[in-house]
DNA sequence: TGTACATCAGTGAACGCGCGTTCACTGATGTAC
DNA sequence: TGTACATCAGTGAACGCGCGTTCACTGATGTAC
């Protein structure tokens, strides 16, 4: 939180800021305490004890302010993990991808790289994306890491449109023009926030595909496709590839 | 749960069962601790607790155990009550619509239906949309109630491919074949079990539709787009079209 | 119609547990001279 | 290099709270004769 606590002093600015065994061995116990909250979550949930993680760790409930200041401190933590963990990954994925115009293998990248990231990591998942907390309100500093991943998915098919490589609207066919100026005002802002041009053709078209490839992935993480489904990976696939198709970044 | 416990006499079939008072008054403190329930749960997030409600009740807590065996039993109870609101209230809507042909406008209000149920209670939503709640594994009378909402979306557009009444595939393009043999199997399965010939060519177009409706209510009732767009119901409705462009429901 | 008995709703106390947080404390580790 | 002091990690006890569930009980309501 307090990143200026932790940094060197301005006189040697050349040197790695000398972190000492104290504030390396506090920064593996935070590192620590995070890990061991995670299990927890994984294990029983959305209810999260300070004093559970502290028994795990074989230290005194009390001990664990000296590390967090509360337990909402600790949730907040874990959530801004859980963000920079997913965008991590999406970001790795989408740079792991060879060529830089391979628009439609990125999409795809990122798309599985989200539900591979959920799937694994199912606590996480549900403390972002899930139902909120009883008695905790996400504060402010949650929000920006908290679009990464959807930022991630639009810039595939913004950069293709910009560089002229989408299928032309008439044929993958739009969503017609809206009559509703306050809606088609915010559109463009959301449009230019994802890096569109703000009279994009295919904002809507990508912001319905996020809200499916998070649906779906909701779906599969919460147990909802467990008796109708078990070829998943098939069936995300399938979805992604078709959502591809109607953004126009592969023809149909 | 029992509902033979309740029921009359099989000597005097042709009457009402002669509820007696005792068991009109259990009825409606059962449906009051259930509304209580609620109450908490909309204004606690999904954390509930049987004393918090024989407070609010008046009662002394150990009361509630004449009612409900355990707090598990009524969170069941909560839950199977929640499909079926949700159920009757989709069933209705569609039952609503004027003549038994217009597809288009029974998925608009099947659609529609859902997003009204889910703003207007959110508690009840998250509960059976939400993510799981920590400690309480939903026995198997959930599963039929959960899935009433789904196969009456897809009702409207199976009705009308078994009608001839769906835009053809090529105009409106369908998922390709699929070459895996599991996945074929299990698809043909889905589609017979809601209400679909095995064959039918959109089905996978009604999944894919399936979990962007609930994938958007998911966002919109978790608070996922209250930083972007105000003019939610709009956004809402555009999506629902596309989709039905989407299935055929409508002409492209 | 009246009485005796069985059923049921609700009480109040208790059990045993876990929770978040505070506080005065002991030692160990770092820092300044 | 050595000493005095400040900082910090972790302890242990306690506060006050809420939880689910059990149990023996008191009265009121229903039922059978």
């Amino acid at each position: 939180m307090n990143a200026a606590k932790d940094s060197g002093s301005a006189r040697t600015p050349a040197k790695t800021p000398a972190p000492s065994i104290r504030a390396r061995v506090r920064a593996e116990m935070i590192s620590e305490i995070k890990k061991v909250a995670l299990d927890h979550l994984t294990r029983d949930g959305a209810a999260l004890s300070l004093r559970a993680v502290a028994r795990d760790m074989g230290m005194v409930s009390s001990a664990v302010y000296r590390y967090f200041p509360s337990r909402d401190e600790l949730l907040t933590a874990l959530i801004i993990d859980a963000y920079t963990s997913l965008g991590e990954a999406v970001e790795k994925a989408d740079g792991d991808v060879d060529r830089r115009d391979a628009y439609l293998s990125r999409w795809f990248a990122v798309c599985h790289t989200i539900r591979r990231w959920a799937i694994a990591r199912p606590a996480e998942y549900a403390l972002i994306y899930g139902s909120p907390i009883p008695g905790y309100l996400a504060p402010d500093e949650t929000i920006e890491p908290g679009s990464w991943a959807v930022v991630a998915m639009a810039r595939c098919v913004a950069e293709a449109e910009a560089a002229g490589k989408l299928d032309s609207p008439e044929r993958t066919g739009v969503f017609p023009a809206t009559e509703d100026a306050a809606y088609a005002e915010e559109l463009r802002a959301v449009a230019v926030g994802m890096g569109f041009n703000e009279d994009s053709h295919v904002i809507e078209r990508v912001l319905s595909a996020v809200t499916q490839v998070f649906g779906a992935v909701n779906f599969e993480v919460f147990g909802r496709l467990n008796r109708v489904f078990s070829e998943r990976g098939e069936w995300f696939d399938r979805q992604v590839r078709e959502l591809a198709v109607g953004m126009g970044l592969v023809p149909r």
